[in-house]
RNA sequence: GCGAGAGUGGCGGAAUUGGCAGACGCGCCAGCCUUAGGAGCUGGUGCCCGAAAGGGUGUGGGGGUUCGAGUCCCCCCUCUCGCACCA
């Protein structure tokens, strides 16, 4: 019986029957050999799921059905990041609380999931807001404390004044607020952090092992984690009995060192001009600087401010008194805060020397000029002879620069030294909707860790959660913040503050593998059966922030015994963000297509293939600024046409033939298996779905030359095995249509034999000087000898040759042969 | 400034890695068909010259290597992303 393609009428029929008979289970032991985890960055369910959302959803789930099909035992599994500052924005703004605001959405993004034909097994699904998932939060923080990993110090930190909450280095994009964009201020306050910086060269040296990341992304936390290497050198100070260390990457230059900064905020400054008189105009240049916002500080014309402090340091090679002053350009969270300037041989020097009339002395020399001190406005930070330099001069200062460290270490006057940009984590925020910190602030005993059997410390339902920018509203919960002391029962109080969610997905992937345990954060055999993930899809923006956390959580929890492997995630695919006129999707912008009304309009199948359709899935796809109506014909058009060649061939016999029209298509097909699974193995969907529309036309040309049934039906069977793990639904539809009782979903990836799918007939094309002059279709083994034979008796060929002979004849059997004249 | 990536028809994008540039699709043009639909089918479609056959030209610009360059090398331009007063 034909009918017309409808995907409302056999979506929901498919889903039920897959999510019912739990298709997509998968067991706590696989086959070592036969394991894949396929992992997809869990969602922060927000109210609205955008085709943004479900393009990520379309990516792996057909990344992880073709696996499957390919004969593995495959764990799909999701959850949902469900605690942070969103979901409590939302629910203060709707008046609500944001445990009901978060429960709606989750639901409303499993029902979503689940219709757009995601294949994941929801009997591990987590949310990170329950206190059976949240414990484990807690449980990690307590080992991470014990191991001096987990700290509380005063600290100036990020504040977002519209978030009311700090932030960590990684939220905080060129001056703002990651979520509201507000500007950031700075705020001197007592906070937790991880001790990542201990982890730095590990996260960096492992890079390394992740063989199936891009350039791009290792670049970017190479970048973020910004080793350098050089020497600390130790300056002694006027009036200060401890020596004053300063790190450089230049040790070369240290003959050139002219003067001293330290960072506004130093406290060393503060004590140079102690009752003199340039005490209180210090406290005004501080102020001064206090009141620049950070976008001012970053602006690339931003002059430098310096204060000169009226005392001297010594350069210790020199022996030459170097003034000391303030400089807002020396940030005092990088290195010791103090730098020795060296203004011949580094710009900002230079520039800060120039504009306070500080001396300039010239240690390195250019091969092929001279640099002038007095006049030079360019520094000059390339490499040259030391001059001025003592027993070094005449030596390249790139050679040098090993035997200075080993002359300083010998000398004690330095050493080798190398730097990071990377900063602790800083975890704790002044807000409700997170994991409480797990720590009891005793009068007596000070910092007391909550016992292991008093865990979780459940999250107390507090009416007024409201950010008050003064701590954190969970102090208002009197009850549950004033407890006995576990150590000597008397008074004391919980820690307020909440962790950033970010601890919640540095191990998520592991919980998966153990989702009910409640003895432990998970069992090591079960995730060592299952890990390290075989495949993880997520965007690109996690780079700096859960890519860099993940990785140090993994190696901590190594060490600790809790894991085997020192990368959670060696095989990342960053899958390009859709944006609608450019512009990322985000309600509040107003430009997006909501999932919902696609699915409605579209059906999954259809919403699958215009995604993955649009062009490779590493790259950001612009959906048409129309919105949901962009697209003129509402089904993918190329299904209509699988759907009418599959209602063709329903009753048509197995048995295809072999006359040369067959063969032919035979051939087509076995071809079409060759490249589809290259390109399903390389992600490239938009060429897989582009060889099988090709397939779809040949079946079509064959009908219409008269081709039968049979042969078609052969060709529709492959056509729907690769077809399944894009649109799951109408070929589980068409499979069962042509008279199969199982599922398409549970058939083995077509094999294509080599025979068959190899070439039968080549073209080869003739040059003459590097110009296609003619082209003759030839046999795949064709020899040299003949090809030479051939292209030499081409009319048209011989019309380019006016009669003479080549000079040259090159051939690549069987393909090409190009004459030279 | 440092680092990474990209530049191909009107549009999205292909090109077994040095071998017929523009696969596949959108759009557009012409025709067919009909139970006129958000249809379906057939053909055409880089640009220039030409009625056509055909010829020329063509992958941001300029040079180079090569029988042959979208692909490799050098210089330049433009764009995207990341870091950025990081000593």
């Amino acid at each position: 019986m034909e009918r017309e393609y409808d995907h409302k009428s056999i979506e929901d029929r498919w889903m039920k029957e897959w999510i019912g008979g739990k298709y997509w289970a998968a067991p706590d032991f696989p086959d070592p050999a036969k394991k894949r985890y396929m992992l997809t960055m869990y969602p922060y369910p927000s109210g609205d799921m955008h085709v943004g959302h479900v393009e990520i959803f379309a990516i792996h789930d057909s990344i992880a059905r073709f696996v499957r099909m390919q004969g593995y035992e495959v764990l799909n599994p999701l959850g949902f990041d469900a605690f942070g500052l969103p979901a409590e924005n939302a629910a203060i703004k709707r008046g609500i609380q944001p445990r009901e605001w978060t429960d709606r959405n989750i639901a409303i993004w499993r029902a979503s999931a689940e219709r757009f034909g995601c294949s994941f097994d929801w009997d591990r699904m987590l949310s990170t807001c329950e206190p059976e998932y949240y414990r484990w939060n807690q449980w990690l923080f307590l080992r991470f404390y014990e191991r001096g990993l987990a700290y509380r110090k005063e600290a100036a930190a990020w504040w977002c004044p519209k978030d009311k909450t700090v932030l960590a280095n990684e939220q905080v994009i060129a001056g703002r607020c990651e979520l509201c964009d507000t500007v950031v201020v700075k705020r001197y306050l007592s906070q937790w952090f991880f001790r990542i910086t201990d982890y730095a060269d590990r996260l960096l040296d492992d890079l390394a092992l992740n063989t199936g990341w891009s350039e791009r992304l290792k670049t970017l936390q190479r970048n973020w984690i910004g080793r350098s290497f050089g020497a600390e050198v130790d300056f002694k100070l006027e009036g200060i009995a401890e020596p004053v260390t300063v790190f450089t990457t230049r040790p070369d230059t240290l003959w050139g060192a002219t003067f001293f900064v330290l960072a506004p905020e130093h406290p060393l400054a503060e004590e140079l001009v102690a009752d003199t008189d340039k005490e209180s105009e210090l406290a005004e240049f501080r102020k001064q600087v206090e009141a620049m916002t950070e976008i001012d500080r970053l602006s690339l014309e931003h002059p430098k401010h310096g204060m000169f402090l009226g005392k001297y340091a010594m350069n210790p090679v020199t022996g030459e008194k170097m003034p000391i002053w303030v400089g807002d350009y020396v940030l005092m969270d990088y290195g010791t805060g103090a730098i020795m300037a060296v203004p011949a041989h580094d710009q900002r020097d230079l520039d800060f020397a120039r504009q306070y009339g500080l001396p300039v002395r010239v240690v390195i020399s250019p091969e092929d000029r001279q640099l002038d001190p007095m006049t030079m406005t360019e520094a000059w930070s390339h490499d040259g002879v030391m001059v001025n330099s003592g027993d070094f001069n005449g030596i390249s200062a790139s050679e040098s620069v090993e035997a200075v460290v080993a002359w300083l270490e010998a000398n004690g006057l330095g050493r080798r030294a190398k730097n990071f940009r990377l900063r602790d984590w800083l975890i704790s925020r002044q807000r409700y909707w997170g994991t409480p910190i797990p720590v009891i602030h005793c009068e007596r005993c000070g910092e007391v860790l909550a016992p292991d059997d008093q865990l979780p410390v459940v999250l107390p339902e507090v009416v007024d959660f409201k950010p008050t920018g003064e701590g954190s509203p969970l102090a208002t919960a009197h009850d549950w913040v004033n407890v006995d002391c576990p150590q000597c029962g008397g008074r004391a109080r919980r820690d307020t503050d909440t962790m950033d969610t970010f601890v919640d997905s540095s191990w998520y992937f592991h919980r998966y593998l153990d989702p009910h345990n409640d003895h432990a954060p998970f069992d090591r055999a079960k995730s060592d059966a299952w890990m390290p993930t075989d495949q993880y899809t997520g965007g690109i923006e996690h780079a700096v922030g859960h890519l860099i956390y993940a990785r140090f959580f993994q190696k901590v929890m190594m060490d600790m015994g809790m894991v085997r492997d020192p990368e959670p995630y060696p095989n990342m695919l960053n899958h390009g963000v859709v944006t609608m006129g450019g512009k990322k999707m985000s309600k509040s912008r107003g430009n997006i297509v909501e999932a919902s009304a696609a699915l409605d309009l579209y059906g999954a199948d259809s919403l699958r293939l215009y995604l993955l359709f649009f062009g490779p899935a590493e790259q950001a796809i612009d959906w048409p600024e129309e919105g949901v109506t962009a697209i003129g014909r509402v089904t993918f058009p190329w299904l209509q046409r699988v759907w009418r060649l599959c209602e063709q061939v329903q009753e048509a016999a197995a048995d295809a033939g072999d006359g040369a029209a067959e063969t032919e298509l035979r051939r087509h097909i076995h071809r079409t298996i060759k490249i589809v699974t290259k390109d399903y193995q390389g992600f490239s969907f938009n060429t897989a779905i582009a060889r099988l529309m090709e397939l779809v036309n040949h079946a079509y040309r064959y009908q219409a030359e008269g081709g039968g049934g049979p042969m078609v039906r052969e060709l529709v069977e492959a056509l729907l095995k690769m077809l399944a793990p894009m649109a799951p639904y109408i070929t589980e539809e068409q499979w069962h249509r042509l008279g199969h009782e199982t599922s398409i979903h549970k058939e083995m990836w077509p094999e294509f034999d080599p025979a068959l799918a190899s070439e039968q007939e080549v073209t080869m094309v003739i040059q003459v000087n590097g110009k296609v002059r003619d082209t003759l279709s030839v046999a795949p083994d064709i020899a040299e000898s003949e090809m030479k034979e051939l292209a030499l008796s081409s009319d048209k060929v011989r019309s380019y040759l006016d009669g003479g002979e080549p000079s040259k004849i090159i051939i690549k059997p069987p393909k090409l042969i190009s004459l030279v004249v």
